[in-house]
DNA sequence: AATGAATGAGATTTCATTCAT
DNA sequence: CATGAATGAAATCTCATTCAT
């Protein structure tokens, strides 16, 4: 029976994962000891192991939170009337993502994630739901925009959607790597993409 | 004079970097243990480190053999007469190595590696080696296919070069969580793209 | 505020140190391995690495600790009244040394140190000032008698103090090679040494 | 049966040995690997293995060779015609030992054999016929010295030697500690050792 | 709930020695 | 005799996790 408040609870935890964003981002999640969590969330091990029941459940948590909040970002890009406005509010959030610092140790940890999802399961499931959660909202988007006419009905929307992540998760990658494109050069070519599943020829 | 001839020491050295894929691909690079490598090249702790200095360098060494395969690709690519026809030969022999399962284990590896970029500077450089020549040689590609007016001169070709490779890099990603597009649509999408980037209009 | 106290802290540091004396006396450093300590000790390989960082820093803490006693020794002696009665008190506990168990295991792991100094500049600082602390108290102690007459002026008592702590030191190895002379005759010499170095013909 | 000279056969052996006592002097006994013996002794493992039969027995063969020459050396000085020149001819000897660079490479090693005699007999027993022979040689002057009337005849002639050969073992190690004194003091004090064992008053 | 000392299985790496050539 | 690649037992140290306080 707990003795502290639901919101105490909360905050800990966010203190224990904010912590471990720190340290994975910086050593990488199998390089980083459980005593480094520790002294970075000035938290005791037992403390820890209170609210996760080990380093990998971290991760997972880690991961888990990363891809609510993409489905949530994806899901208020739909709102926008037109196609064009819904791709260019998903590349903005993209593009503000690479640049927040906060965030950019969050992506640090998914592409470590990439990796542990090889073996860890239930990270590769976590990271499915990421792709697809926003992969199906972009296909509805597409389709919808298909039956508006406002592009080529012959079209796939699912290669469409799927290339167009693919394209979001390389270019992180290449961010990572200290090899960012100009965020101008994007937007054009993005447009030019778009122009071109507009019509079939 | 060396007792063993220099195939023989290639060869040994191969054998070990293929158990180390093997076991990297199942396993991911932390959790394979030497002894597991060991096991799988049916050799001995010491005769491995008669060939490299540490795990580190193992895996460095899979970076290293696998970005020479990459840009000696790209290279070949280079030799065909029109921009189509290298971004086919390319993308051929990119969903070829999603195919083959040999190369499917390196990718799996290649995966890993960008995690370890994070922490490991060697490999850091070695990626971005892998990302630098073929985009070197894309954009030489794209200027030359500008000069001959196949495409816009507007375009900017490092961002178009930068973006195929982001797409090819997270289709590698989907493919490897199981969520692989249909050739045929990818070819679709290429050649739209390749379209887009023809005429300004 | 420490959960356990400094008191058992220190004791169990001195229990490892304990459990490290009776190996390395029994097996050499080099040939003492870790695991006989833990289990000398009865403790686990984590603990003994939370109060050691190394190997190597446990036997500098032996030599340390057998320094800072042989000081309190000499420091002890140097409260007698004369110079004989001084020699006397440090001859005494020098003998002692060599006859008590425990003791005797100490001085091997001292000649241990010694090997030990040629390679670990830590040792050698520790053993030198083992030698010097001991040696400027002789020294201080031998000039106060000269002052006082009781031995000739024309000594250089910096030479004395080396010759006598030498002399120590031969006869603690040959102790060690169950090559002991009796204490009487060792009473004898000492004696005669004195007087040696009490008037100049 | 051997195709090569004996001559050769005692050519590499020293060739061995010389290439172990500056490497033993240089990282320790333990610290030296076999394969630093090979590089120093521009030999191959096989070759060494052909003269020794273990690293341990190489390190035997310089205690032992040591000793041989120490018991010459202690030989020779017994031809001196009063007891003063002997003492002063192996004292002459041992600063000269301390001062020759080759020989203090030897003396470090036998420093680790004092370490190393703990714990192998054969070490051991080595050394105690490097302390023994001597030692007997010395009371065998000492005890004709006494015939002689050249010293008192109270005085235990074997704890004199030992007396004189520990003061020299001490002194060895503080000069590996960089802690020399001069000779010129030093013998002074042998000197007035002397006279004080010369006579009983 | 929190603490942090303790646990102990297991990881990487070393290195004396061997033996086919 | 010489070579040197290969062996594999063993050593040091780490670190996720536990549990008495």
């Amino acid at each position: 029976m707990p003795k502290v408040s639901q919101s105490h609870r909360s905050a800990r935890r966010a203190q224990i994962l904010d912590a471990a964003i720190v340290c994975f981002s910086r050593q990488g999640f199998h390089r980083t000891t459980m005593q480094e969590i520790v002294r970075q969330s000035k938290l005791s091990p037992g403390a820890i192991y209170n609210y996760f029941a080990s380093k990998e459940t971290i991760i997972e948590a880690i991961a888990n939170d990363r891809h609510s909040k993409e489905r949530e970002l994806f899901a208020e890009a739909k709102r926008e009337a037109t196609l064009e406005k819904v791709l260019h509010r998903i590349r903005d959030s993209f593009f503000g993502q690479l640049e927040r610092p906060r965030e950019r140790l969050r992506r640090r940890v998914t592409i470590q994630c990439w990796s542990e999802s090889q073996r860890n399961p239930r990270i590769l499931k976590l990271i499915r739901r990421g792709l697809n959660g926003p992969r199906i909202l972009l296909v509805g988007i597409l389709r919808e925009a298909q039956r508006r006419g406002e592009i080529d009905k012959q079209v796939d929307a699912d290669a469409v959607a799927r290339f167009l992540i693919a394209s979001f998760h390389g270019l992180a990658l290449q961010a990572e790597w200290g090899e960012q494109m100009g965020m101008e050069n994007f937007n054009d070519l993005l447009d030019r993409f778009l122009r071109a599943i507009m019509t079939n020829r």
